[in-house]
DNA sequence: CCGCCTTGCACAATCGATGTTGCAAAGCAT
DNA sequence: ATGCTTTGCAACATCGATTGTGCAAGGCGG
């Protein structure tokens, strides 16, 4: 098959005595409208792959202006994200088209840098996940007339899908609710926590207010002391957790847990107290860790669902949506036992 | 800045009053060699940066026929393949080209493919981690003259950096064996059994080589049922371990669990039973959890030095290495309780 | 047999950057 | 002033595929 250098269009087109333009028609699938004959057109085919042509990217990229590349932000691979990566290497390779992911890591400054070297490649279209400055950089797709899409973290200016995070976060905190242990009595321990998340960002601020939606609506109290979310940071919940159990001289009645890497922040610290102390809290996580389930104790979590999430972002760009924003409600995982 | 459609080094130009082949040397760090002189250099400079010029990645990668893109290929995203897709971008970037990350779902068929897509895109270099057909893919990057290296599944015709996984297991196995429950006295079950993986692939067989050294090395007695190594897929992992379950009555003294997956299959059927019968089983997993820390139970854990693996692979590529296999000691964390 | 419409294809321009070649002007020695 | 070397830059071909245009041969009506 391919013996040596790559051939052209200008070799096949020897090879069929046509020229290059008609090898050009017949292979990319446009002869039709070109009236190159169906005799030549298969001629032209069946040489190419005999030689093992294929189509040097570039050079059509440059003179279509479309690169068939596909991009995908992230701010980094933790579970979710590959997951959503997963799903969106499926989806391009589905249309033909090639998967380009990049990692930002969390910082504006990379992100826009990412950007503009995305338009140099001249990307199709760009999904990101979790952006840190949506506007900037959807901003800076539209000077390049890049369509985008925003997943997770939304974007005023253009299309969006998230989480239905305040739905969510009820669901979740009805379920800690209902499996709440007997109260202990000491007062501040017989509250419910919320732990970790960043209260500036949407998706933490809607799941705040699920939380506070679901206490409500049961007639549970609520102080703003019980909101612990200043960031997602994994040591930061350790410590967060830490300074609670010494605060209030053990476990809440009840934890709701923002995300992953508090979830792993969080159990570095608990996963050493002992049975009965684990049993008298009520925990919940924002999040799905397979692992949660195999604890010595209850962990009810919510899962986003990130196909659905991924087939809604492409299904926006490709009917050219307006700066719309989607919600999906996650999936409750409730503890089995 | 950036306000309309792209400019072009014919604009820069224009308004420079120079030539395009000019500008383009003084943007592409020639001008030197190219006898510009540096005020005009600079001149053009600063009109570029002025109109926020960038170039166009696809016209220079055709005229120059190198892409300046960097193909990664994993099997799927799992958390060590998302590790090494994370510290990949990283490296990357630090060296301004452009990485691009493929999943294949292993499937031959479809990294045959892959690779043929990246060849028109005239890609720097490809990594392959974990593949299904490593010769293959090998002689496919050699026709096209791609430089290519194997991480993780090694290739016998191109530089390849792996995890020494006979030392790995061997490091995990005297570590079950040093932690041994004590003897239950029932035959089968005071036996230390290996599950999970593919023996026909290097790593599991290197793996069980592993295993066998630390239990020759201790005079442990080794039957070759006491190895189930099939596969890597989860599902299978929960029915291979209920299987073991059901014919020793119960769990067995010791075991080497070969991988996430495995580790999550095993995990979901484990995690069920009470306390002491998993007191009486001593864990090991070839590969890193952070949940795996937080059971209730210990299990030991071997972590693959992802960073390193990659740092390595990025020398050899770099420096023109002939097919050779180059070995990384993965790290054990000993279970703490 | 003549004009006219298809059919079938080749030609050539083009996308934007690179790099080779050529050619003035400047510098220098004699 | 003459010849020779440098310096500084513009012209032009090129990478490979796409696409607008032109033109010949064939078909058909009158």
């Amino acid at each position: 098959m391919s013996n040596k250098q790559k051939e052209t269009i200008y070799d096949i087109a020897a090879k069929a005595g046509a020229s290059a333009s008609t090898v050009s028609a017949a292979l990319n699938g446009t002869w039709k409208k070109r009236r190159i004959s169906q005799k030549t057109a298969e001629r032209i085919i069946k040489i190419a792959r005999e030689q093992g042509y294929t189509t040097n990217n570039q050079a059509r990229a440059l003179r279509t202006s479309r690169s068939g590349l596909v991009a995908l932000l992230v701010p980094e691979y933790n579970r979710f994200f590959s997951n959503i990566a997963q799903t969106f290497s499926q989806e391009v390779r589905a249309r033909n088209l090639c998967p380009v992911i990049i990692s930002t890591e969390r910082d504006p400054e990379e992100e826009r840098h990412v950007v503009s070297d995305l338009t140099n490649w001249q990307i199709d279209s760009v999904f990101f996940v979790g952006s840190v400055a949506p506007d900037d950089l959807s901003r800076q797709c539209q000077d390049a007339a890049i369509p985008h899409v925003f997943l997770d973290q939304p974007c005023a200016l253009a299309p969006s899908v998230v989480t239905d995070n305040r739905a969510g976060a009820r669901m979740l905190t009805e379920q800690i609710l209902a499996s709440l242990p007997p109260q202990s009595g000491e007062g501040l321990r017989d509250q419910i926590y919320f732990l970790g998340g960043d209260r500036t960002l949407p998706s933490t601020y809607n799941r705040i207010e699920g939380f506070s939606d679901a206490m409500c609506a049961q007639d549970v109290a609520l102080h703003p002391s019980q909101i612990i979310a200043e960031t997602y940071n994994k040591d930061a919940a350790t410590r967060a957790i830490e300074a609670l159990y010494a605060e209030l001289g053990g476990l809440p009645r009840g934890l709701f847990i923002n995300s992953d890497s508090v979830f792993e922040g969080t159990m570095r610290f608990v996963a050493g107290l002992p049975e009965k102390e684990l049993r008298a809290c009520a925990f919940g996580c924002f999040d799905y860790e397979p692992f949660g389930q195999l604890l010595r104790f209850p962990v009810h979590m919510v899962r986003q669902r990130h196909r659905t999430l991924v087939e809604r972002a492409f299904w926006l760009l490709e009917n050219n949506s307006p700066p719309v924003l989607e919600q999906v409600v996650p999936e409750l995982y409730p503890a089995e036992f």
